[in-house]
DNA sequence: CTGAAAGCGCTTACAG
DNA sequence: CTGAAAGCGCTTACAG
């Protein structure tokens, strides 16, 4: 596999392999026409028979391209954000990138300025951060950053291209849908405050309630896990007039399956109960869960999209200087109700 | 932040304006001694001034090392690589690394391989093969590989650095447990045959039974997903002699306790149903989980300790070619039995 | 269609 | 303690 000296091959070594020049090594590589096929041929030869690898930061050097994306994510043991990871990571490779990635442990504005200068340390050419908390987003914004960025679940931020899944559309189908059922209003456990996502979700809920004129309780918070989603679901389980529980994810969902199974509640003869997310447990939930679905595999496709257009853009601009501020790019992915057994019509409790 | 004339500043920028050479910069960035401590100071002003940066592809170019690593994982979206990968990334960048990640969509030799290949593209220094499968496995001992490799549940391989948690002790556990609280035999729902950590559970499972003198019946398989789990519990459900099951992850044993439920059947009263990988939800299931405990972040800690140290070596050893054979290296993380509300004594049903 | 030359931005001996 | 020189392995005009 490597030359003879011991060494790793280098361009000259198939240069002098296959009787040529290095720059036309270079240019078979790089697939440049103007290359004789026997050529061509003679200098394939020799790359498969040295086992020839092109050294990466020799290239980088002089094309001042790197080809790495980077990926700051925060808690990837969650659905969403593993999920919308997976779907960058292929569509990056895709698109002829790598992805160097750092996870969060802690989303102060500090932690992500840190990872951003951590990935600037590698030169990455763009990073996309999954942020969706309103710190991480408020980082981005703070300083005028020096390479293009996407945020993603970032919220409304000036001249930061953001794609999101339709929070707001999603909750408030699920609450239309719960209200439908002929539910006097629909209660709310909400995700952290912090969370953009918790507020899309919030948000949408609220127009939902007032589009039909039906009262709007306060909404409860909980912090994402399933332990919250109990705690909560054993305080709802003391109100009788609660007919129908929207909770903002399928992981809090499940502890308030759970704190009123224990009260002894039927679901969903007494109570319905909805969340968001559509984890592949949902549907095996007892009862299947109610729930709304988002494609994050589309998430990931689009900010890649959004980040290989700023690259390039830059690149035939060639200016390595600041941005000039950018039309405000706001790519939303839709989200699907999911109908199962959790929701059913109101009955008299 | 970039120098006047727009491009991004380099080392002879910072010389020029702290009025040193630049090998005075590359020593204060480097922390070589024998530099005046003022010398330093003028140099640390010009940098933060300059807002520069160090050209990573040159310094790689000339150090030949890229401090990158490669992680190749399958479905991040399953909680035990999401994990793993997780603590990986955190224990790399401790030590100092980068990570570069592919996400396998399907898991053929040829695959793997194809990602091991576009890792060297980019320069990493070792790899790190989440690879449960058998298929994966082999593909990395297959061929003799080039750089520093370890791989994370991958079964016995000759000459390969391995970090595995204890399944087969793990599955001993809690099979044991079962056995202890008086069932007269423990029936299993496996993970596919390809997968190791499956048969590591299967193993586990069948010594446990053995040595207690209990019957053997044969394993059911399952996919890993909770669908799967729900159509073998529909037909666990049908066996009246079943008091007691071994489920091989928790998301099968969410799909096996609702199949058991709708059927009527109570848990634990009729059936007990234990799990393994205690995922965040497990506790929440109705009724909670039996299940076991998997160290990830010790994993992830583990294999990164193992790659670095087969990358040191290889740099005090100057070679870059082939590896000599190493020791079997095989480090092995304990697993631990977590016992909640889904098994209990046997009784009759 | 192909080669000789310059240069990307660093680090590393080597002098002094 | 600090600087002049060489070189890492490529690509990119520029000749021919």
């Amino acid at each position: 596999m490597s030359s003879e000296n011991g060494r790793s091959p280098v361009m000259a070594d198939v240069a002098r392999l296959a009787g040529v020049s290095h720059q036309t090594v270079s240019r078979v590589l790089n697939g440049h026409p103007n290359v004789r096929p026997e050529t061509q041929a003679r200098v394939q030869a020799a790359i498969e028979q040295l086992g020839y690898h092109r050294n990466s930061s020799a290239r980088a050097l002089v094309t001042r391209r790197t080809n790495v994306l980077g990926v700051v994510t925060f808690d990837t043991t969650l659905y969403g954000p593993a999920s919308t990871l997976s779907g960058i990571e292929r569509a990056a490779r895709e698109a002829g990138y790598f992805v160097s990635i750092v996870t969060l442990t802690d989303i102060s504005r500090a932690s992500v300025r840190e990872a951003l200068d951590y990935l600037a340390e590698q030169s990455v050419e763009g990073c996309i951060v999954i942020a969706p908390q309103r710190a991480a987003v408020e980082s981005l914004t703070d300083v005028s950053v020096a390479r293009p960025l996407v945020a993603v679940e970032g919220g409304r931020a000036p001249g930061l291209p953001v794609v999101c899944v339709d929070q707001v559309g999603g909750a408030r189908a699920v609450t239309e849908h719960l209200l439908g059922l002929g539910h006097r209003t629909v209660h709310h456990v909400a995700g952290p405050m912090e969370w953009l996502e918790a507020e899309g979700r919030v948000q949408g809920w609220r127009e939902a309630l007032e589009a039909a004129g039906a009262p709007i309780p306060e909404p409860l918070r909980g912090d994402w896990s399933p332990r919250s989603g109990y705690e909560i679901g054993l305080r709802l389980a003391e109100d009788p007039r609660i007919t129908a529980v929207f909770v903002a994810n399928d992981q809090m969902a499940l502890g308030v399956l759970r704190a009123l199974g224990e009260a002894g509640i039927r679901i969903p003869e007494e109570v319905s109960v909805a969340g968001f997310d559509d984890v592949p447990e949902a549907e095996f939930f007892t009862p299947p869960l109610t729930t709304v679905w988002q494609n994050f595999s589309d998430v990931g496709r689009r900010s890649i999209r959004l980040l290989v257009d700023q690259i390039d853009r830059r690149a035939r601009k060639g200016s390595a200087g600041a941005t000039e501020t950018e039309e405000d790019l706001r790519d939303v992915v839709p989200a699907r109700l999911v109908v199962r057994a959790s929701t059913a019509p109101v009955q008299l409790r």
